[in-house]
RNA sequence: GCCGAUGUAGCUCAGUGGUAGAGCAUUCGAUUCGUAAUCGAACGGUCGGCGGUUCAAAUCCGCUCAUCGGCUCCA
């Protein structure tokens, strides 16, 4: 890719409409159809290849195989080749309702486990799909009536993963081929421009071009390290959660990164977290083998209740909001990690609250409100609120039935209140207690949870909280858990793909440059640049001594939102010839300004979360 | 952790068994230049690491580390 064409992220309306699967009933046929000529061309030039699954996702399909050999990208262009000859005989589809006994019987004939697996799952009408009298399978359809309504060139098989059987890491592992599906070549054309498009909106890669984080294979996997520039887009997210905090009563506090075994002993991550922890650092071998020593916090929760413990509270403290950018390590499994999105070690924008029963659902009225608050600021539409509850039949959560039941109906209730759309996740809780989220999308379209709000019976019983009542009485007190942004990492990985790199002025790390015409206007432009930065702006001099093209592709390559040129005719009138980017890679020549209007335009703009 | 792919200069990439290449970046020189790349030169790599096969390995094999696409899991 050259670096010109790296610019063009194009932010236009979208000019074709992509429908995701289930926002078409075309498409929805289209995908089904084309997942079965797929198994069937991939069972006739692989015989010992097993079907199991097929279904349609967002954009496309896929159908996972027992195969001994691995797929390969050979195997896709000729498994394309067989579908295209597939459809071209013009096979229709047909649908047979058959009994149970009798679906048994037909599977146990081609000698398909899986199927006969998924046939036990099945309820009544039990259906058939029919490739012309070639080839049939387990399916509730819709269905294109004939393999010719699909359009070959509209269809592209993407690429090959492992897939456990069912999900299930303990059973067998499958080969999941994914495709794409359309009703025409140009929706084809237009899928595979967005991807390209996304590709180059990944945090990933904008990261590395903008200089905002590296990782280090010395640091290890999962270990961002932030450059200056990454820097202020941390501090400066910081700075504006901290203002909103304080205007709502919290409190900041600073605990350490590690602590004894035994505190998260008594919350219960030891028992139900610790394949998420980084082991135990025990001093010698007796103190290991008796479980002692100090670990690295995957949570800061604990810390947060030694705080609230350290004295007697009163009821007329409460609500108590300690919150802390806490630096917390989690040992995720090494082929999750990714970019920011998943990362081993990450700073989270927690808050823990302390109530009564009596203010928990205000006060949880007050954290989603705040949250929607920092989203609207950052300008963040995209996303949907999941009610995650634990799975009654897991034994990974911590707390009585009761406790439970209680913690849901308060988020229940606050939901409800504030009619936000929502779904339900069920087995998403946290091992304490169940959560409110907010999930949204990355550039790849893959889902990421950010901020979160939990409702804790839980913790406040294990560490025996309690607080002075009205009436002299010793209480317990409930615990919220909260996070806006999530993860500083995650959010910042979302943001930058978000916005494309091109930060609105208020964040981003290099506000203006300022660009001499040639070195004879450098006195000029530093001058200009120490004003700027005694009013807090970040604004760069360009000291190179390239020309004023080329400073300005530079300038614009690393997306400064504000490029102000300096030569003979902006020094004699006091002034700057803005030339202002917008997101897109389109940028506006605003002429000269007087460096007085520049300077006030550019605070309002930034204490407005606006542009330039 | 599992399946698969990938790893060559700071970055993006070419190089399929016979002494390591390009563009950009960097440095130096010339140019003093008005809204997306001025010209030239130099510098730069134990080809991710370790081991093996071979007269000879960036290239073939094994192990390992990391990254990417998925699966499971999560902020």
């Amino acid at each position: 890719m050259s670096a010109s064409a790296l610019q063009d992220l194009p932010q236009q309306p979208d000019k074709i409409h992509l429908p995701r699967t289930s926002e078409s009933e075309s498409l929805k046929k289209i995908r089904h159809t084309v997942s079965h000529v797929m198994a069937m061309a991939v069972q006739k030039l692989f015989p010992k290849a097993q079907v199991t699954i097929g279904p349609w996702i967002d954009y496309g399909f896929y159908y996972d195989f027992d195969h001994p050999e691995p797929f390969t990208e050979k195997d896709l262009k000729a498994i394309q080749k067989e579908m295209i000859k597939i459809i071209n005989r013009k096979l229709p589809v047909i649908r047979e309702e058959v009994s149970r006994e009798d679906a048994q019987k037909r599977i146990q004939e081609i000698n398909e486990p899986y199927k006969l697996e998924i046939l036990e799952g099945l309820e009544e009408p039990i259906t058939i799909y029919h490739l012309g009298d070639q080839w049939w399978d387990l399916c509730a359809g819709p269905h294109l009536e004939n393999t010719s309504d699909l359009n070959p060139k509209a269809i592209e098989l993407e690429s090959v993963a492992g897939a456990y059987w069912r999900g299930d890491e303990t059973k067998a592992q499958l080969q999941r081929i994914y495709g794409t599906a359309w009703e025409t070549p140009e929706q084809l054309a237009e899928y595979k421009r967005r991807k390209e498009e996304a590709l180059r909106r990944d945090h990933r890669r904008l990261g590395k071009e903008l200089g905002l984080f590296i990782f280090s294979d010395s640091v290890g996997p999962g270990l961002p390290l932030w450059t200056p520039k990454g820097t202020i887009l941390r501090s400066v997210l910081e700075d504006f959660l901290q203002q909103e905090q304080l205007k709502r009563g919290y409190q900041q506090v600073v605990t350490p990164h590690i602590a004894r075994v035994d505190l998260f002993k008594t919350s219960g991550h030891w028992q139900k977290y610790q394949e998420d922890m980084f082991p135990l650092m025990a001093e010698d071998e007796q103190a290991a083998a008796a479980e002692q020593g100090f670990v690295l916090k995957p949570m800061n929760c604990p810390f947060h209740i030694q705080i609230y413990k350290s004295d007697l509270r009163s009821y007329r403290e409460l609500p108590m909001r300690l919150a802390e950018f806490g630096t917390v390590y989690r040992y995720e499994q090494s082929g999750e990690l990714g970019g920011l999105t998943r990362v081993r070690g990450f700073t989270v924008d927690d808050s823990h609250l302390f109530v009564t029963p009596e203010q928990l659902d205000a006060e949880f009225l007050n954290v989603v409100d705040l949250i929607l608050a920092v989203f609207k600021s950052l300008q963040l539409k995209d996303f949907k609120a999941r009610l995650s509850f634990r799975d009654p039949a897991s034994d990974k959560y911590i707390g009585s039935d009761e406790a439970w039941q209680k913690a849901e109906g308060a988020i229940r209730r606050a939901v409800e209140t504030l009619g936000m759309n929502y779904f339900e996740g069920i087995g998403e809780a946290a091992f304490y207690g169940p959560k409110l989220d907010f999930i949204f999308r990355d550039a790849l379209d893959r889902e990421w949870q950010l901020g979160t709000v939990q409702v804790d019976y839980n913790l406040p019983e294990r560490f025996n909280l309690e607080y002075v009542a009205e009436d002299g009485t010793r209480k317990r007190p409930v615990m919220i858990h909260r996070a806006p942004f999530g993860s500083l990492e995650r959010l910042i990985g979302i943001l930058i793909e978000e916005y494309a790199g091109d930060f609105p002025l208020w964040l981003a790390p290099v506000q203006a440059r300022l660009l001499p015409v040639n070195e004879d206007f450098l006195p000029f432009a530093q001058e200009v640049a120490a004003k700027m930065r005694s009013l807090g702006m970040r604004v760069e001099v360009d000291t190179s001594k390239e020309r004023l093209p080329k400073q300005i592709r530079n300038a614009e390559k690393d997306k400064i939102p504000v490029m102000a040129v300096v030569g003979g005719k902006e020094v004699e009138s006091n002034s700057l010839s803005i030339r202002r980017r917008v997101a897109g890679n389109k940028s506006d020549d605003l002429g000269a300004i007087p460096v007085a209007d520049v300077l006030e335009r550019m605070k309002n703009a930034i204490a407005n979360y606006n542009n330039f």
